[in-house]
DNA sequence: CTGAAAGCGCTTACAG
DNA sequence: CTGAAAGCGCTTACAG
């Protein structure tokens, strides 16, 4: 262990300067001789000297340290694939503007109290939220204090405006649907997720669009909700399986769920994509390795982590002039989709 | 946004007492009388005051943070499911112990110096690393400078003794290599991982350890270095399949390796496990619900997260009275086995 | 270009 | 049980 730390104190001292010139030399202010820039500065290596965070954001605003809130429910799955990408992207905006994050995973049911003290102690200057459903009180509470956070993906209805970065879910629903009507399938089924995330919302109604674009009605037998993983999906489909008249294309609100859709077709016997086809969402790594590759709807996770950090230090400088970013969901069509 | 943010003397003054003994309050100290204590908490209460952690920093010593540095490289794939379930553990034990995580995801190649500043400027007590390769010189650094650290799987060989938890990489390796050899297979391939991780080289040596119980010197024939992906193990299994006298059974070093190889023997219209058994490491999601279900060794890595913690806390205090951890690896059989 | 001094918001002996 | 005061390690007007 280091004996006792140095400060700035010692520092001027050695140099034979005040604080305040080895502070300016620590800023980089103009203000300082370039003799006594350098001489400080040899003493600062020389010790191994490092200005305390703490005491400098003391003095200063802000801390430069922003929070990452991403609730979760005991037991989830889907979003392994989600937060390493998202992170990065998050990571390599922040790490540019020297700012740090600090990670909170949430295990639901959380105390949105205890995480606000983050803010309210001072020990960030705001928080970004993923993995937020549509009824969690945390963004609203945010809002009301008026405490920076951006989300990414839409979350309560009640606020007006807030920042957010979001896929186009509406637009990747709508294209894979329309990709199955315009070869011909009319009777389309939807897996839907049972979670109140508003991805879930937007990738149901991008499916009605579609539908409705070719004049078809939706048909509350072809649409069941389960749970996104791999078990949802193979119940969702088993029951899918045995309705009178089941469809011969199915589209899966997570590719977790088409896959789990996959197994209990073939476990039936039928072809994929020849009797029933099939597209997911997300385009995990796996898809395209599996038999038959499976279609997905690609969303630009990194990218998003990369916009909700700079819309975060956008909004901190302008509470109020920003705007919402929503980025690209795009259809990749693979063999299970015919 | 607040007004003017309320600090402790403003308490102070509308609570009548000196900031002393707010400070008293705020920590809970028994040298306050109870009407005193209620007076301030209600005004505390009423400001919704909250004490500004790093003013408290400066005056205590430790911060109550610590960092998790994941250095990963570019295009790296095995460890997506990897990172949720250990930031669960670290997350459980650390917030018991009122200690917040500052997340760092580095890609390689990164600079080590820089991260080490968050412990030389006070920012965090200390790190726990992940996803380190065996000759990445954080460790060293962070041993040589005294820096409280856990590293995550084992590091360097150059630490004599350091703080790490582990999984007993070599026992699952040889079980599932015992397995295959009691079942009668002697033509045993291994898919080795071509990255610096110490948990391959273990895996590894766990494959031989068996083989040679049986008297087998291990082939180098069937022995292929490829990347841990499905990919990796795809290129690798081909190869396997064109030498002369092709493996009865593979022992893949990730899942995502067993994957492609089952790809691969597929594609070729061999059976599994029929004419080709396969095991792969890491027990995956997916693992029980792919055709076959993929036979698996499986890690503890939620409780790995929590031995982190538990262990980087405990070395706070004794920083050179600790054990290092191994957690058991547990053979999973499922069909693709035989 | 440089320094003395006040201040950031707390904690903690010390004295009573 | 309570308060006055020093101190944690910086930054930043202010004066020169």
């Amino acid at each position: 262990m280091r004996k006792v730390k140095i400060n700035i104190r010692d520092i001027a001292k050695l140099a034979n300067v005040s604080v305040a010139t080895v502070s300016r030399v620590i800023n980089g202010s103009p203000n300082v001789s370039e003799k006594t820039r350098k001489k400080v500065l040899k003493i600062i290596q020389e010790y191994d000297y490092h200005p305390s965070a703490f005491a400098q954001k003391l003095s200063k605003a802000k801390t430069q340290i922003i929070a990452l809130l991403i609730p979760y429910e005991r037991g989830f799955i889907l979003s392994d694939a989600f937060f390493p990408p998202l992170i990065k992207g998050i990571t390599e905006i922040l790490d540019k503007n020297e700012y740090n994050i600090m990670l909170s995973m949430l295990e639901a049911p959380y105390i949105p109290e205890k995480y606000i003290q983050l803010y309210k102690r001072g020990i960030v200057d705001g928080y970004i939220l993923a993995n937020v459903k549509k009824d969690d009180p945390f963004p609203e509470i945010l809002y009301e204090e008026n405490i920076p956070f951006v989300s990414v993906g839409k979350v309560s209805t009640k606020l007006k405006k807030y920042p957010y970065v979001d896929t186009d879910n509406i637009k990747g629903a709508f294209d894979a649907t329309l990709y199955f009507l315009e070869k011909g399938h009319r009777r389309i089924a939807l897996l839907k997720g049972n979670h109140n995330y508003s991805f879930i919302q937007e990738r149901y109604e991008g499916y009605t669009l579609a539908l409705k674009k070719y004049g078809i009605r939706p048909d509350p037998k072809l649409i069941v909700e389960e749970s996104l993983t791999i078990d949802g999906g193979y119940k969702a489909m088993k029951k899918l399986l045995k309705i009178n008249n089941p469809p011969t294309a199915v589209l899966a609100c997570s590719d977790y769920m088409a896959i789990g859709a996959m197994n209990a077709i073939l476990e039936e016997n039928w072809e994929i994509p020849e009797d029933i086809s099939i597209i997911g969402f997300d385009d995990l790594y796996i898809d395209a390795r599996i038999e038959p590759p499976l279609a997905s709807v690609r969303q630009e996770i990194e990218e998003m982590g990369k916009e909700a950090a700079k819309l975060f230090l956008h909004i901190l400088d302008n509470p109020t002039d920003f705007e919402p970013k929503i980025l690209p969901a795009t259809f990749i069509w693979r063999r299970s989709a015919g």
